[in-house]
DNA sequence: TTTAGGG
DNA sequence: CCCTAAA
């Protein structure tokens, strides 16, 4: 069985013992519903193991490349859950409710002790098999979690010891697309009127949800960006006019032009457009201003990436 | 009650 | 997603 990854897709392991486990999938980033992809796909512990994380940075070549990636886990509490996140949507241009994503396959996990014995003893029985080591090493099925509701309640141990519940409810596309409409009407902050405007038949989504998806929204829009220059990679007009639009949770496309003067259809010069802009009183800002603004947006948000 | 932020 | 200080 596969998995289309959107949002996200968890999976229970329940080990009373808290043992370490190694576990492997397999990630095929391709030509799902025809559209390209980008992976992103990582996975994640509980909660305030978040930050416990392996990433796999995957780009599609639109090929149906895949690769297969393995890494080490310990189970910290008797019911751990593994999270494989991917926060970058993608849909059919022809049709918003056909979500591509990353794909996982042949997810599984080994109990490591069980892993490195396997190595040992096959290296010594060079394949002199018995079926009781064997049956141990059976990689065991993760059992797939429901996104739909009560199943969905996870108890969360507090600082102070005590327990709480925790009920998860992935996003949709659909939401998605109703939060970024919400907020380009009635602006970010004023969560409780997009809560009554777009959100009043999804009783579980409190403008509190919507605040908090919002801020998640934003980070990753950010995180998209390649991590040297910032998405200018050449200061130019057209990465400049995209780049503008995607911090703000709408989709990457801009309209770009150019004003020419009427005599021989060559573009206008600065002084020239100077003098409109008093005429008319319209703001101009350079690519260099975007720059810095996006820069200063960033250490807003970021405060410790210097 | 509603927001902004930290957890 | 939860919790809470502030407004």
């Amino acid at each position: 069985m596969f998995i289309v990854l959107y949002s996200q897709h968890g999976f229970v392991l329940s080990d009373p013992k808290n043992r370490v486990f190694l576990c492997s999938f397999l990630i095929v980033i391709s030509l799902v519903c025809g559209a390209y992809l980008v992976g992103n796909a990582f996975t994640t512990k509980e909660y305030k193991q978040a930050k416990d994380t392996f990433k796999v940075p995957f780009k599609s070549e639109g090929k149906g490349n895949f690769r297969t990636v393995s890494f080490k886990f310990k189970a910290v509490a008797p019911r751990t859950r593994l999270v494989f996140y991917n926060s970058f949507y993608h849909t059919r241009i022809d049709d918003y409710e056909s979500l591509c994503g990353p794909v996982l396959d042949q997810f599984q996990y080994f109990l490591k002790d069980l892993v490195n014995y396997d190595v040992k003893y096959q290296k010594q029985l060079l394949g002199v098999s018995t079926s009781e080591p064997q049956q141990k090493l059976r990689p065991k099925r993760l059992v797939p979690l429901s996104h739909t509701s009560e199943e969905n309640i996870v108890t969360v141990p507090t600082t102070k010891g005590g327990v709480r519940r925790k009920h998860h409810r992935a996003w949709t596309l659909v939401e998605v697309m109703k939060l970024v409409d919400g907020v380009s009407r009635c602006s970010a902050g004023r969560w409780s009127e997009i809560k009554l405007l777009s959100f009043s038949s999804h009783s579980y989504r409190t403008s509190v949800d919507l605040k908090d998806k919002w801020r998640n929204l934003l980070k990753a829009s950010f995180a998209q960006a390649p991590a040297d220059e910032g998405a200018f990679r050449r200061a130019g007009y057209t990465e400049a006019s995209v780049d503008r639009v995607s911090p703000a949770g709408l989709p990457p496309v801009s309209v770009l032009s150019a004003l020419v003067n009427d005599e021989d259809g060559s573009m206008s010069s600065l002084p020239t457009l100077t003098n409109l802009a008093l005429e008319y009183n319209f703001p101009i800002v350079s690519i260099t201003d975007l720059i810095s603004s996006v820069k200063k947006e960033k250490e807003d948000m970021y405060p410790e990436m210097e």
